[in-house]
DNA sequence: CTGTTAGCGCCTTCAA
DNA sequence: TTGAAGGCGCTAACAG
């Protein structure tokens, strides 16, 4: 064998004697067809290992049937798991999935979703970047008649379907626990603020702080980022404040991980000294030492939904489209980083 | 604005009352045309927003621009870090990329690559699942004449080209490492030995403790997944042996996260009772406790290579092929988990 | 039930 | 420098 050459239904139909719109009938069993004529072709198919050329299907039915993602970044957990989701999702429902990272660049988002809009997907999937404030390349492919659904860094700006979680609610929850355990300085390191749903779980944060009638003290909420370099730089600066506080809700699993080592390089005792709450609930939450409190997100069911809203927008006529918004539920996991002060 | 159409090059022509020849030539700016019927039909095209279809200029190129690849699962870390690089070839080049998971599965893997060849990718980058023993699915795809790269899970069955790291080196350096410190009683949580680079640690660690005059003890090689759960179970089997191994070399972080489990609920200390080192430098191995000696392997550099190489495939023509086979250094980090016993 | 015909959006000779 | 025409592989009327 050497064949360079793809099988096309061109081939079939000159091998059987038949015009190519009758392989191409029996190829997708077309009501109107023979059941020999069928066999003949499915059998011949198979031994030249045919497979359609989906490009050419595409250009014709005007569907791809290939749903585009972009996200800031795969070598995140929460991202490569939520795409576990939507990869499994898509496969079920006979779609392929492209993956663009945008490395939280709003320049890079902007070409990722030019580069999906070219390659005709038929659904757009998103996280937008950190940086993104401006939503006119979104704007752009809703006019285009391309259905969009925002997942996990949602916004309220465009009329579009979202899944998230919520985060106000668990970031409360996770204050609320340390507080129980008898924490009363309580610092938070924040993600960034334009990203609602950070914001979110700094107002969870702060409104558990007042619903016990504890301050919520300016100078114990440190900006930081969400990879661990930045809650280690936030957590440098956190401990050179007097008092120091005795408990810290990190935005995330990695910030907290960053502050993790900062409090043990301090000489430092966890949670004697300082307890500590992260976000996500990562594999590796249950592993570090001690292991993290954190509030858990159904990763893969946030892709899962995410697909399956999408899917749903695809098989129905666009005029009947109305935006939906799921929201699905975190869990607090307890563990020693926050176990009771003696 | 409510277009729901894209628009098209036959759009432009109308407009500007010129064939759609012209346009297309404009757009690509060939030679022959005159600067002002470029200007003039690239500013249009900018105004209208228009991009052309890629799925159309497929048809007519034969070239998808798309690369496919297929690996076991992209929440594996090694695997997301990888992907990153693959894409940032790929991106680089003016490609795209469609991931597909086989979950470890040969039937998916199969299925995947059915998929991708369907949707005529220009070249496949594959680490083939633990199942797999048959490679008739890739020997088609060669025989279409798609390009095809392994990398990580690679194995010689097929003539082609390969990225990998040097497993055999890594391992034997682990081990010898473990030697060093004064182990003399070491295991070996050994990967699936049908895939070869598991095969080759198991090697590795074999003829270090050979070199170093210690004896192979077959009880203390245990067979083990990659998955932490892996880990848990296999320590589990390998601590009811006596006298305990005073050492472990995992075949990668994940199990011996899963050992360092165990050990911990058995009440011993590492590395005082037993040392532990693991593989591939996840970036978690430095924050357990105590942290992880391991075998650091470039993730993003092997898929980066993995995609230049099929890249440079494609850019050359097929008879002139031949395969390559591209080894990546691993280096030892010594953590704490190996710290020299007193 | 099957064949003929016309595109889908674009590229690429071949003429003009 | 530009236009006309054919075709990439497939689907979808429309006839027969």
């Amino acid at each position: 064998l050497k064949t360079t050459e793809q099988i096309t239904i061109k081939d079939l139909a000159r091998q059987l004697n038949v015009s190519i719109a009758t392989i191409s009938r029996a190829l997708r069993d077309s009501p109107d067809i023979s059941p020999e004529t069928k066999k003949m072709v499915l059998e011949l198919a198979k031994k030249l290992d045919y497979h359609p050329n989906s490009i050419a299907q595409s250009l014709v039915t005007r569907r791809s049937r290939i749903i585009g993602v972009i996200i800031p970044d795969i070598v995140i957990h929460f991202y490569s798991s939520a795409i576990s989701g939507i990869q499994a999702a898509a496969a079920e429902a006979g779609y392929n999935v492209i993956i663009c990272q945008s490395n939280e660049s709003y320049q890079t988002e902007v070409a990722n979703t030019q580069t999906l809009v070219s390659n005709r997907v038929d659904g757009l999937l998103v996280s937008v970047s950190r940086e993104t404030q401006d939503f006119a390349h979104f704007e752009t492919v809703m006019n285009k008649g391309i259905p969009l659904v925002f997942f996990n860094r949602v916004n309220d700006k465009l009329p579009v379907s979202r899944v998230e979680v919520d985060d106000y609610e668990g970031a409360y929850q996770a204050t609320a626990h340390l507080i129980s355990v008898g924490c009363t300085r309580i610092a938070h390191l924040a993600g960034p603020l334009n990203v609602p749903l950070f914001r979110k779980r700094l107002e969870g944060y702060m409104d558990a702080l007042q619903a016990h009638n504890l301050p919520v003290d300016e100078q114990y909420i440190i900006a930081c980022g969400i990879r661990i370099e930045d809650g280690v730089a936030a957590t440098r600066k956190l401990l050179d404040i007097s008092p120091l506080p005795d408990a810290i809700f990190a935005v995330c699993d990695s910030a907290a991980f960053g502050a993790m080592m900062i409090i043990k390089e301090r000489g430092l005792r966890i949670p004697d000294d300082i307890a500590l709450a992260g976000f996500t609930n990562e594999p590796v939450t249950a592993l570090v030492e001690p292991s993290l409190t954190t509030v858990s997100q159904p990763t893969f069911d946030i892709g899962w939904a995410s697909a399956q809203m999408l899917l749903d927008q695809l098989s129905k006529e666009p005029h009947t489209f109305v935006p939906q918004d799921k929201v699905l539920k975190t869990q607090l996991i307890i563990r020693n980083s926050t176990a009771r002060k003696q």
